[in-house]
DNA sequence: TAATCTTGAGTTTTT
DNA sequence: CTCAAGATTA
């Protein structure tokens, strides 16, 4: 999983469970790997073996993930085992083998050319788009919720006629156009969702039986990651491409499934076995990685889930310290508790990248991080804000999407304005309509001479036109760095943040430099798109960074770190405010509780606030319900000792208590 | 058309 | 409190 445990790996054989599972060759298998349990090294090490012993060769093996990070890591270790090449063995995420799969076969889904795809911030002003036009009140119908619907719909493999025909979705009617909006629009702009990429594949795999039986032959062998989250489309996708040797590896843990809410199936795990008979059910509940303490806390946490699988995780290790329970006396308090005791073991040459901070909600970050600031301790917050979907970052992407796809109206439209060039509402919906009424793409209506736009927002339209299709025409001959900086510089993006001058703006056009730097390896551009449109925030998680990582719960999955502070342990935050009427949200709060405590390696602090300023106004924080589960001769409790007002001088600023 | 003010909403987000 | 989106004004 990560470096430490990788270097530690070679030197450790493996335990009776891990070998049977690396052992496990034919038919069907589900591995059942509890936190810090080795999966990775199972899966790796079994795809490894089955090159090495001659049952598969490397093009016949998938191995599926999540994330980029898990896959690239994946990929590293098999290959690092293997003395022949991996680079033929497909090991990705879901989303990147459906892409691949669609290049070769996009046709058999109707698309004449390869669509690009739209990430969230399209999709977004794409369904704000079409709910505006449709003149329906956003309180009833915020665009959040209707982005949630259609998304679920969609990986059910439902259409909008089931939708409209759904009985108890509340605004069936209404949705269901939205969705069948949304849907055309997409097709229109030759773009797909990321839940697309999904169920197209699906759907090409049901309607044709030969482009179904041709990657069967090649994937002889399957081994999916983190089977927990698989939703329902994802393992229609898994059981459609599993032969009928049913080759099909799952390895995952019903523990650690923290997202439901987004369409994860937990009951995959459980219908697995119906689904594939004769699975073999394989354990890992030796855990390599918390001291015994730690996971003692953590499981009791869990424990109370019903209808769990029954697992009892395990360790040689010894109890260590105990966690320790910090009860501070604001948000602030317990800020200054965390940097303080980082700054202590910092002090004693504890290296800044062992330690990280986990929260449940962003806006707790704010507080660590001015913290943080006083106390000069370095740190990196991931998750947030991602690079790629910073402004100035789409702002110039949008030039390049559309001179790869004039068809991307929703790119034309950020483009338009970027920088800001004298073509505003008014012309603009005079040439959406143009293009409306003779089915053209905005890119076109701007280069049409009858659009009856005026003359200096004309002259305008015309010029933007011919920079993007230069930049479309140069597309094809120069590297992806090269026309992004083309880009940047010529359409006068790079002058007007320079005009600027603000500190943000300064800032910005050092991004759009680390922009240009991040295509290096990409020869096409759209390549590049489609690798960043694919990427995500905790890809870039490494350690040894030298600095503190914060991040959310949910980004700390995965992850594994010796010293693991989680703050705002208050019923509200943890388990969150919005989950607490529903027992299956519930249990999913608790599993992420689950989670984060068992990331940490050698130390967990949990800790509280007795008051705390939630959006302005001050609550009182009732301990979460999560830690009476947790036994008192494990934890060890401690009072607010104040550290952080003698450092910050005083009672200052927020303190009123 | 673009900058500035006001209002309102705020869980998590692998791709 | 803080940020983003919409409304208003220059």
């Amino acid at each position: 999983m990560t470096n430490q445990e990788f270097l530690r790996a070679p030197k450790t054989p493996l335990n009776d469970a891990q070998m049977e599972a690396v052992n496990h060759t034919f038919g069907p298998a589900l591995v059942l790997a509890g936190a810090g349990s080795g999966k990775t090294r199972v899966i790796t090490t079994r795809a490894a073996r089955l090159v090495t012993e001659g049952h598969a060769s490397p093009d016949s093996v998938l191995c599926v993930t999540f994330t980029n990070k898990a896959a690239n890591e994946m990929r590293q270790r098999i290959s690092s085992i293997l003395d022949v090449s991996a680079d033929a063995m497909w090991v990705s995420t879901f989303h990147a083998a459906c892409l691949r799969i669609l290049k070769s076969e996009h046709a058999h889904a109707g698309y004449e050319r390869m669509p690009v795809i739209f990430d969230a911030t399209d999709q977004k002003s794409l369904v704000k788009g079409i709910l505006k036009e449709m003149g329906v009140p956003d309180t009833d119908f915020p665009y959040r919720k209707v982005m949630g619907v259609i998304s679920r719909f969609k990986n059910e493999m439902k259409g909008p006629e089931e939708m409209a025909g759904d009985i108890y979705l509340r605004g069936a009617k209404i949705l269901s156009q939205a969705y069948y909006q949304y849907q055309e629009r997409l097709k229109s702009n030759n773009a797909v969702d990321f839940d697309d990429l999904l169920t197209l594949c699906i759907s090409i795999f049901e309607n044709r039986d030969d482009v179904l039986e041709a990657y069967r032959a090649r994937f002889k062998f399957i081994m999916v990651d983190e089977f927990q989250d698989t939703n329902s489309a994802q393992y229609r996708f898994i059981k459609l491409l599993t032969g009928a040797e049913g080759n099909l590896f799952a390895v995952g843990d019903d523990d650690q499934s923290i997202y439901r809410w987004r369409g994860a199936k937990v009951g995959n795990i459980f219908d697995f076995e119906r689904d594939f008979r004769g699975t073999r059910v394989i354990l890992l509940e030796e855990n390599y990685r918390s001291a015994g303490n730690i996971l003692n806390a953590a499981g009791s946490v869990v424990r109370e889930i019903g209808g769990r699988k029954e697992k009892k995780l395990w360790t040689k290790q010894k109890a260590g310290d105990p966690v320790t329970l910090y009860v501070a006396d604001d948000g602030m308090d317990e800020a200054h508790f965390v940097a303080y005791e980082i700054m202590s073991a910092a002090k004693k040459g504890a290296a800044y990248g062992d330690f990280a901070v986990f929260y449940r909600t962003n806006a707790q970050s704010r507080t660590i991080e001015e913290a943080f600031t006083s106390w000069k301790i370095p740190y990196r917050v991931y998750g947030g804000l991602k690079f790629y979907e910073r402004k100035e970052i789409k702002d110039v992407l949008s030039w390049l999407r559309l001179a790869v796809n004039e068809n991307d109206d929703l790119s034309f439209r950020r483009a338009i304005s970027s920088p800001p060039r004298g073509v505003g509402a008014t012309s603009l919906a005079k040439l959406a309509s143009y293009a409306a009424s003779r089915r053209v793409s905005l890119l076109s209506a701007a280069r049409a001479e009858d659009n009856g736009i005026g003359a200096s927002a004309k002259k305008e339209l015309l010029n933007f036109a011919a920079v993007v299709s230069h930049i479309g025409e140069m597309a094809g001959a120069s590297n992806a760095s090269a026309l992004i900086k083309y880009a940047v510089e010529n359409t006068g993006y790079l002058n007007f943040l320079e005009e600027k001058k603000t500190a943000q703006d300064v800032a910005r056009a050092e991004n759009l430099m680390e922009l240009a730097s991040a295509a290096e390896d990409d020869a096409a551009i759209g390549d590049f798109l489609d690798r960043i449109t694919l990427a995500s925030e905790s890809d870039l998680v490494e350690e040894g960074m030298g600095t503190v990582s914060i991040m959310t719960l949910h980004v700390s999955k995965g992850l594994e770190f010796p010293v693991v502070f989680m703050v705002g342990m208050e019923d509200g935050l943890l388990p969150h405010k919005n989950s607490m009427d529903k027992i299956e949200e519930m249990n999913e709060e608790r599993r992420l509780c689950y989670v984060g405590m068992t990331r940490a390696m050698r130390k967990l602090y949990l800790s509280r606030a007795l008051n705390r300023n939630l959006f302005g106004s001050w609550n009182r924080g009732v301990p979460s319900i999560f830690l009476s589960s947790i036994p008192d001769d494990v934890l060890e409790k401690k009072k607010s000792v104040n550290v952080g007002r003698t450092h910050t001088q005083g009672f200052s600023r927020n303190s009123r208590w």
